[in-house]
DNA sequence: GACCCACCATTCTAGTTAGGACTATTCTCG
DNA sequence: CGAGAATAGTCCTAACTAGAATGGTGGGTC
């Protein structure tokens, strides 16, 4: 009665159903990963590394939803269950390289299959091809324009 | 090289735009609630309670994206603050109603309208309204198909 | 070689998260 | 009325988060 502006509002009655369906879509994607025995942030990481032959903890940070600062203590978790292993860089000691282990490697197989075909039938049975196609291009604009703001007043 | 499949997929395809589409509203949205000295749970229980006259903590816990267990901590920092009350319900004495104090209602005032006001531009120049009304509906057929799910084998 | 700036990984603090366990209270049924 | 089931709010654990601070390292520059 007071506040009917998000509702109301043409553009921000955009903003309920987007956190909405990404909250749908996470938890959902969440609690499969945790029946893996992997916290969201474990999966990220293993995702990503499986994808590669190793990088530096600042690399993983940027391609990960995971900080700098939470890094460390996600990747001493997953070195103690033996999935990670933190190799010092010659050329440059600042540098540690994280790879998988071998059991690393075959987790990430096993359950990055997995995972998708969980998935999938979210989204299979919800929205057509063009749907994907528009949303696509509409949430990549609004991701876009909040990244915007920031590079504004550079230089 | 070996996972190519999200970027490929027809309907997987959506996920990266989602998250990122979300992640890059949230860290703005979340920015600027720093900013006005809240957190982005903190502001999300005044904003509820903002609404209404008063709820219990199941209410607000189902209103907001705050869990029950987490609500309690939320609610004492709150307390602290200032800004809520708990009040006994006597008919029932296992609820407690959660209202905005006088300060706290104060402070919803100025605080709601300048985020509302914060938010607008970024979906503004990025998105027309016919955008937002598809974006709208896709959105919400992706949750609800999330949803779905656990009402499944229901009864 | 000494100095300064940039960068990497780690550490720290306050707050949040999910999920489960716990206590007090209320409801329901016999 | 009493036993059992539900419910409300709290507490607990392990993990994550942003953001700032720290210390080690390296690339200039003079």
């Amino acid at each position: 009665m007071e506040l009917p502006d998000l509702k109301d509002d043409p553009y921000l009655k955009l903003v309920r159903p987007l956190v909405e369906a990404y909250l749908a879509f996470w938890r959902a994607d969440s609690r499969h990963i945790r029946s893996l025995r992997l916290t969201p942030s474990q999966f990220d990481v293993i995702a990503t590394l499986g994808d590669s032959a190793g990088m530096t903890c600042a690399e993983l940070s940027a391609k990960t939803l995971v900080t700098k600062g939470t890094l460390t203590g996600v990747l001493d978790r997953l070195t103690a269950k033996g999935l990670i292993r933190r190799d010092a860089v010659k050329s440059d000691r600042r540098y540690t390289t994280i790879r998988l282990t071998p059991k690393g490697e075959a987790l990430f197989r096993k359950v990055y299959g997995e995972h998708i075909a969980f998935l999938r039938p979210f989204f299979e049975r919800a929205v057509s091809r063009k749907d994907v196609d528009q949303a696509v291009a509409i949430l990549g604009r609004l991701r876009d324009s909040f990244h915007e703001e920031r590079g504004a007043p550079c230089a």
